[in-house]
RNA sequence: GUGGGUAUAGCUUAGUUGGUUAAAGCGCCAGUUUGUGGCACUGGAGACCGUCGGUUCGAAUCCGACUAUCCACCCCA
């Protein structure tokens, strides 16, 4: 097929069929994170390459081979956002948001870019939710971002979702855990596998994380971060925990979450489910107490997370959760002849401007298959115009469900009468409820 | 970057051991006597059978390469 006809590798359409639930989702994404007390913030798709150099970490996956990465013709390197964090680090600093008072909790809905090779679910433009909270120390503040999506898969009427809580220290007692857990697999790296033996250098927590079965074995026994723990860090993840606890959140501990950005510290958390094959992390989250600082701020703790909207619609898919469909034309009005033409244009004008969905004919089809278009569309109202109505002022409405007619005027109030009819189908269909 | 699977109309698929005009369902468009939809019926449009090359008298069918796509590793949302 030819090159202009093909969707890039790796991206998506959301169609015309399906962008109600995008809408839907995204809606109601604003209004929880509203609830919560976050402001949205828009940032640009692309920053400075070394934006990301320096926040996501120079050592990472995600910098090191899968940025999309360009100079402009001024020569600048930009890049487009593989997340959405550092954004909004940038912003926070370029804008001074923290003057307007801590903590600042910003939110966000966006497009992310990685270019990795494509699976289920994962894709090189994707979209994420996205929450910040920055400027508190606080385990509360952990618990609230962990609540708030909690909170929205709940009311989502997600089931089976795991929710896996780790913490990984910060600089100081990781340096030291990290030390230990690179003794203990030097002291096997002959039975590593080669992934492995990289990583022994570069991240050695990564290692935990293997699926090979010889891996994992040996992992089973190293060293666990939660024992090396300093006081602090300690002291805060027990807080956190029993902050959960008292919400009534549910989760497992899981001391191989390790999270493949530099910038985490202290809690790190994922919502995980089985049913989406490979790929089942749909929100992952953290505390990252160094960022700021490490991009140019003042020391500033903070933490966030990001949640996968393509993984979230999936994972509503799989477990048959329906979001309501856009509603169909209130509306159809067929003519017969230039004249009544005319006038459905202008009496589907008046609907239109009243807030109704209206149609007429704009393909200049036949009577028989502008009725069959009606129906088509879903249309709970027809009225058919030929010369007679338009002389006469009068027309039937008819209601596609019932088949049943009643004559109405269309003239001047034409758009009031069919609202009252209008109201009364509705009220028939809902009975009668308050508003 | 590394494996494995798949590639036929907009979608889902059939295509017999290679044999002439590549088939069906859904969808789309039109019509079924003049001004009323759903059902039914009839007709139509729509496919260089992913691309290039090879074997053969003859390839959608066999072989090779490439490309795309899917799944897994990896990574992550």
């Amino acid at each position: 097929m030819a090159l202009i006809t093909k969707k890039v590798y790796g991206t998506q359409d959301v169609l015309p069929k399906d962008s109600y639930k995008w809408q839907f989702i995204e809606h109601l994404m604003r209004e929880h994170a509203t609830n919560y007390g976050f402001k949205e913030i828009r940032t640009p798709v692309f920053e400075h390459t070394e934006l990301f150099q320096r926040g996501v970490g120079d050592t990472t996956d995600v910098v090191q081979k899968e940025m999309y990465t360009f100079d402009t013709k001024g020569g600048t390197s930009i890049t487009l956002r593989p997340e959405g964090t550092a954004g909004a680090v940038r912003s926070l600093l370029e804008n001074a948001l923290y003057n307007d008072g801590l903590p600042v909790k910003t939110f966000y809905i966006t497009s992310c870019y990685r270019y990795e090779k494509k699976q289920a679910n994962r894709y090189r433009e994707f979209h994420q939710f996205g929450i910040e909270v920055f400027g508190t120390p606080d385990p509360m503040a952990d618990a609230e971002v962990i609540m708030l999506a909690h909170s929205l898969f709940e009311r989502l009427g997600i089931k089976d979702l795991q929710l896996e809580l780790n913490s990984i220290g910060c600089p100081k007692c990781r340096a030291e855990y990290q030390k230990a857990l690179r003794e203990y697999f030097e002291s096997h790296k002959d039975e590593l596998c080669d992934t492995c033996i990289s990583r022994l250098d570069k991240n050695p927590m990564r290692i935990l994380d293997c699926k090979s079965p010889i891996c994992s074995k040996i992992a089973e026994n190293a060293p666990v971060v939660l024992d090396y723990l300093c006081d602090d860090c300690q002291d805060h993840f027990a807080k956190v925990k029993s902050y959960l606890d008292s919400a009534d959140i549910h989760y497992v501990i899981n001391p191989k979450i390790v999270r493949g950005l530099d910038y985490y510290t202290k809690t790190v958390f994922e919502f995980v489910t089985t049913s989406l094959g490979s790929q089942g992390t749909v929100c992952g989250g953290g505390r990252y107490d160094g960022l700021v600082e490490e991009l140019g701020g003042q020391p500033m703790p903070s933490l966030g997370f990001g949640l996968g909207i393509e993984r979230l619609l999936a994972l509503m898919e799989e477990q048959k959760i329906e979001i309501e469909e856009p509603e169909t034309c209130d509306l159809y009005i067929a003519s017969i002849g230039e004249k009544a033409k005319v006038k459905s244009f202008n009496m589907v004008s008046q609907i239109r401007q009243s807030s109704l969905y209206a149609e007429c004919d704009i393909v200049g089809r036949s009577l028989r298959a502008q009725m069959k278009y009606a129906d088509k569309i879903g249309a709970k109202f027809s009225i058919v115009i030929g010369d007679d109505e338009v002389d006469s002022n009068t027309a039937l409405l008819k209601n596609m469900k019932t088949g049943e007619k009643v004559q109405v005027s269309i003239g001047e109030n034409f758009a009031e009468e069919f609202m009252d009819k209008f109201i009364s189908y509705q009220m028939d269909l809902f009975g009668d409820i308050e508003i």
